[in-house]
RNA sequence: CGGGAUGUAGCGCAGCUUGGUAGCGCACUUCGUUCGGGACGAAGGGGUCGCAGGUUCGAAUCCUGUCAUCCCGACCA
């Protein structure tokens, strides 16, 4: 391809609206438009990126036994009112569009696809002979994302690999889980990703086991924690560790202490001389079900510690075998639009009497009581006395009378030990999602009673497990890992052409034609081949090369009259003066090897 | 949805306080000089000042409403 017809506008000013390096560098470069807030158009170059990492993605699908398939984007509400997840999907905080036709039936615009695969599964997998089956596919997703960012981190209509396994047994679910997560290291290693795993939350997908794929970098929205053996590796939502000890509170009787503005744990904490370990915290919470109950909860944590409210949602949701719509803080005015009188925010105790919830409009009247167990574990505490400006010293579970419910609700933290060494404790990194695999067990199977007969002529519900891959987000990963001030530095797996042949003066002959020569046989050999033939002067065609970041380029200019190029490798700068044989054999020889590398 | 900010040419911005009919840099077009790290000169083209009302002789500028985009939180590949 040539520069000169390949419809590149690249930016020399930072575009104001694109926050992250790998934002900003995609829409200098010229590899992406924003058509609207998450909404992006993928110009020739990404789409060849993102059709290179297609590529290794079908090769390991397919390696690992996958079989690609293409479903349907608009998909019937009666197929997630059948699995259940209509509701949370569309009312409240759901994330999928969805829309009515002209006769007035509803459709969803397939935001994941588990409904489809799995009536589709119990319509053609009848017998165990058949089984275990993986179908794949590589889609546009939409998500009505709440907030959509960083420009294809984060987007509505997003490019995903989602791929569906189906089993007879808890077992033969278990190997295949196996062999997607060996695939999955295959993938993000053969795209030049550098990725941690680390075990996650399974979210409103549902199921048991479940591993997030990490590619690791400053700009990702999630927190992770490792050990430093790496032998635990998770998600700050899912994470687990052994809490700090706390500091433990001399003994003194119990009484009221007045603590006028001390509402914060800091406040009271510096003006009482206590340690944030010493203080029960009480967070008041409403959740929003989707039985329509609105329940007013009340959590305890230790002071020091921080909920996390990925745990609370899980724990709410097994509490009331119901789903989770959201839970937010309850708010004064909240508390006024259901006729009630204001809490003493700021000095609240887990013993809040649910007489503060009489009358209330439409909520529960009750309060479901929670508490962390390093909230349970001390024995002497200050917590609030729930009435304005006072807090309670001295205080224990058995003077409080009626003990919550105990759950890990805490997020464990960077400096925490881990459990299965103490002698570790956790770090934190910051990663970018880009796959996530979740064995489903039987939920889905179950709710849209897709089965097949098992050896002794049984019907039983298939064994599931599901495996996405963001494949636009990968791409834009990858650039916020391999990048530096002059712009992009591709992995050569996935870079839009692997080399860049750059005539440094047009009107010079000799290097025109060098030059040509130079990319015709490069071509023949198969590589993936850019020659700027533009009339610009040298300098701007090496900032456009830096900036799109081709892995190679080969700069032909005041030696061409010698047969002497230059062949200067994109991520260091290294620089090589060879002769227009020795160019070729060796990109080639290079090329080859580093691409056939992990295959 | 809550909190914060911004909308003026393809991109980056000034002008708004104090109303007088739109400007700068880059990009684009033409000509000349230059030609290995975003050249220089000359001449051009391109704008419903987000949109709708209002105030005024007159609105990018003041007022009201509205829409859009971005950032912080919940969502997730």
């Amino acid at each position: 391809m040539r520069v000169s017809r390949l419809m590149l506008v690249t930016l020399r000013d930072v575009p104001a609206d694109a926050e992250i390096a790998s934002h900003q560098l995609l829409l200098r470069g010229g590899y992406i438009r924003r058509i609207g807030s998450g909404i992006y158009a993928y110009l020739p170059m990404m789409w060849r990126v993102l059709r290179k990492i297609t590529a290794i993605v079908q090769k390991e699908m397919d390696a690992a036994g996958g079989l690609e398939t293409l479903l349907p984007q608009m998909q019937p509400a009666e197929l997630w009112q059948r699995s259940g997840r209509w509701q949370g999907y569309t009312a409240g905080e759901g994330i999928m569009f969805h829309l009515e036709d002209r006769q007035g039936r509803e459709l969803g615009l397939g935001p994941t696809h588990e409904e489809v695969i799995t009536s589709l599964a119990g319509d053609l997998l009848r017998s165990y002979r058949q089984l275990p089956v993986t179908l794949y596919q590589i889609q546009t997703k939409f998500r009505d994302e709440i907030r959509p960012r960083f420009g294809l981190m984060r987007g509505r209509e997003f490019i995903m690999k989602d791929a569906y396994s189906f089993h007879a047994s808890e077992a033969d679910l278990c190997s295949t889980y196996a062999a997607m997560d060996e695939a999955y290291r295959k993938i993000f290693e053969r795209c030049g990703l550098e990725t941690v795993a680390v075990d996650a939350d399974s979210g409103a997908i549902g199921g048991a086991a479940s591993q997030e794929f990490m590619v690791t970098a400053d700009a990702g929205e999630d927190l992770i924690l490792t050990s430093s053996d790496g032998l635990y590796a998770a998600n700050q939502e899912k994470a687990v560790s052994q809490p700090q000890p706390a500091q433990p509170l001399a003994k003194t009787k119990e009484g009221l202490i007045d603590t006028p503005k001390q509402k914060s744990i800091e406040e009271l904490c510096s003006a009482q001389g206590l340690e944030a370990s010493q203080v029960i915290k009480v967070l008041i919470m409403l959740a929003s079900f989707e039985d329509g109950q609105l329940q007013p909860i009340l959590v305890s944590l230790r002071g020091d510690q921080d909920l996390n409210e990925v745990k609370l949602v899980n724990a709410l949701t097994v509490e009331r075998s119901t789903g989770v719509l959201n839970v937010t803080p309850i708010s004064p005015e909240q508390l006024r639009s259901q006729g009630l009188k204001n809490f003493p925010f700021g000095s609240l105790g887990p013993d809040l009497d649910d007489q503060c919830l009489s009358g209330a409009k439409t909520w529960n009247p009750q309060f479901l009581r929670l508490a962390d167990p390093t909230a349970l574990a001390l024995e002497s505490f200050v917590c609030g006395a729930n009435q304005n400006d006072k807090h309670r010293i001295g205080m224990n579970w058995s003077l409080l009378g009626n003990t919550p419910i105990s759950i890990d609700l805490r997020n464990a933290q960077a400096g925490d030990r881990c459990l299965h060494d103490p002698k570790q404790t956790l770090e934190e990194r910051r990663g970018i999602e880009v796959g996530h695999i979740f064995q489903l067990g039987r939920k889905y199977s179950k709710a849209l009673d897709a089965s097949f007969a098992n050896d002794s002529g049984q019907q039983e519900h298939f064994w599931m497990g599901c495996y996405g891959i963001g494949i636009s987000r990968l791409a834009q990963a990858a650039v916020e890992q391999h990048h530096d001030d002059a712009g992009i530095c591709w992995p050569l797996a996935i870079a839009p052409f692997e080399v860049v042949v750059v005539i440094a003066n047009l009107q010079d002959e000799t290097q025109q034609q060098l030059g040509e020569q130079i990319y015709s046989k490069l071509k023949a050999a198969g590589i993936d081949v850019l020659l700027d033939d533009r009339t610009e002067r040298a300098g701007v065609k090496f900032k456009d090369a830096d900036l799109i970041g081709i892995p190679w380029r080969i700069v032909v200019g005041r030696d061409a009259s010698n047969d002497q190029v230059e062949l200067v490798r994109r991520a260091n700068k290294e620089t090589q003066l060879l002769n227009t044989e020795q160019v070729i054999d060796s990109l080639t020889k290079e090329i080859n090897t580093q691409l056939k590398r992990g295959i």
